[in-house]
DNA sequence: CTCGGCTATTGAAGCGCTTCAACGGCGTCC
DNA sequence: GGACGCCGTTGAAGCGCTTCAATAGCCGAG
């Protein structure tokens, strides 16, 4: 049996009427005592059990889909599995999609629009039943051809007023405007938004929180714009503003739109001699990503709700599965501080 | 057209005989358009192509491998993303599976056997190509579940004497030697490693790895032994052990056998006042994990080759999927020193 | 002893696609 | 001008499964 078995595996994998045929029993009946365990009599049903068991039978997913009509994975693609909320994300998406019985595929599009693209074909064809997406800026078009094919998608971590579609969203807002709050508790005098280029929706929104908390506390905040959210212009914009910032008259509080700048700022000013964090001048980061944590210093942050998010994007995916009047949503979930040695330790 | 276009998602989605009808030819045309373009005349190609964008007519995926007779994907499991260690893998094989034509399917087991197995069913299944997999332990059943149905596993990061397949790990000795080495080349006289439960093979390798590097200098090594690798039991082992390792009468290098642990440890030594590090205890940690970097003090730890060891195990599926006459192989990797503040800075 | 009403099983009709033998039309060559 | 070959196209036969109407077998009620 194991050299028979070894060997119809090596060939073709035998096929439910190979099961029936060994079993002495119609197809049918084999379907029956996969599907409908209890239609079947208790010793047909052993016998062909027996059958599955010997000759190593394994449904074809492909074929049961065809048949039935629909598959129980859903899909859910994020931009980089190295920022830590896509991967809290997709552990709170596992775990809701397994409370629905559905199966959760990953895929990374590494950063790159036309994998994004192809990922969401790949699914689109699989007939998953539906798709989480953590969109690239532009993703329009390939999230109204998956919608357009009947199939529903439900944004997470960025939104697009022109998309009509469930939305998970964190309080970017709110994010921005507490890691002002807490620079501000500690005592600096001034605050330094580090923007990232406008396009990105959650920075630009981080950037209102903070600038909403500075007036409000009637402290004075400035801009200073960057081409692209990582650790290298961070290096650049402490480079270039550290020695101002620790000559300045008050205690300055920086606020880096992602992590990855905070790291970079903070390793630049940790290089220059003088200037000393959080005395002169308190760092925060804003979005939580663990991957930027290899800090010289321990920096404060915002962190992000990712496992929340996940929950919260699969429940609203499976009721706009099931629901025949599904109206949409967004979920706006709140980030919460993370105090560290980056802005502590000085009042 | 839209309001077609709508209509014809919200039911069923158009089939490839859909498509056939509205341009007036054969269904086997129109496969024929999608596959072998050069077979069909230009008009009717255009004509079938035009089709198919008016009915917003997409592949069945299912279908296809149901007739066509295989997939083109193959799939990663593994058992946490939060561990950076599988989230560079995942990197490594995405892009060499794309090199290939290949689509990769991600997917987390949450550090659950359950889980793991439910997924390599799912894949199985799914008919995939193959898959690749960082096992737990005792996963052996599940892994010969699968290559009995003629479907090739290739195991990355942890091995199976008993398993016949092919395997990607890193070199857990050379990682264990290489952090006894650095640590010895700062001056410490006395090496302590923190081991975790008998059963991880990883951490047996590096305890074997850090013994020889020890003997070769002639210095003693001792073991501390705790039941899991995480930083609540470092803290308990930093808090146990921290004054009389720095009561010694040399300076003493830790080697913590996950970062996890190495982290632990160091919060519970800062805490203790009076104990300088890296002066009186070194630390290192040594597999490079980095969600555990969120450190009071940036640490040393050995670095593993993650992205590198998902290009290999890739390249191994491939040619265990081609290869008539394969052979299975396994493939080491080396991991490389990663210097920080924890170790540097005395001699 | 018959018949209605069960339950357990069967067989066939698809699901949407790929593949391939067969076909028809058309230009070529002798 | 007829035979040949070629290219573009067709139609049908599956791929492995689900589903469902139809059937067979059985029991108890009449």
């Amino acid at each position: 049996m194991s050299d028979e078995a070894k060997q119809s595996a090596r060939a073709a994998q035998p096929s439910m009427q190979d099961v029936a045929t060994a079993a002495g029993v119609a197809l049918g009946t084999v379907s029956n005592v996969l599907n409908h365990p209890q239609r079947v009599a208790e010793s047909t049903r052993l016998r062909v059990q027996q059958a599955i068991a010997e000759l190593g039978f394994v449904r074809n997913a492909n074929a049961r889909s065809l048949a039935g009509g629909s598959t129980d994975s859903i899909a859910l693609i994020v931009p980089d599995l190295g920022n830590s909320l896509f991967v809290d994300m997709s552990k709170g998406a596992q775990a809701e999609a397994r409370e629905h019985g559905l199966s959760l595929l990953i895929a990374s599009s590494a950063d790159s629009l036309a994998e994004q693209d192809r990922y969401l074909d790949l699914f689109d064809e699989a007939r998953t039943q539906g798709m989480l997406l953590a969109p690239m800026h532009d993703s329009r078009a390939g999230i109204e051809r998956v919608r357009s094919h009947g199939r529903p998608v439900v944004l997470v971590n960025y939104s697009d007023p022109l998309i009509e579609c469930c939305t998970v969203l964190m309080d970017n807002v709110l994010d921005g405007y507490l890691a002002a709050r807490h620079l501000l508790s500690t005592g600096v005098g001034e605050l330094v938004f580090v923007a990232g280029p406008e396009r990105l929706q959650p920075v630009r929104d981080r950037q209102l929180g903070a600038t909403r908390a500075a007036s409000e506390a009637g402290v004075e905040l400035s801009l200073v714009r960057v081409d692209a959210v990582t650790a290298a212009e961070g290096r650049a914009v402490g480079s270039e503003h550290g020695a101002a910032w620790a000559a300045a008259a008050c205690r300055v509080g920086i606020i880096a739109s992602t992590d990855l700048l905070a790291l970079g700022i903070l390793q630049s000013l940790l290089a220059m001699p003088g200037i000393s964090i959080p005395g002169d001048v308190a760092v925060m980061g804003s979005d939580g990503n663990r991957s930027a944590w290899e800090s010289p210093l321990p920096f404060s942050t915002v962190e992000p709700p990712g496992y929340r998010m996940g929950v919260e994007a699969v429940r609203l995916l499976v009721e706009e599965i099931a629901g025949a009047s599904h109206e949409h949503r967004t979920t706006v979930l709140s980030p919460s501080i993370l105090e560290r040695e980056s802005t502590l330790g000085h009042r």
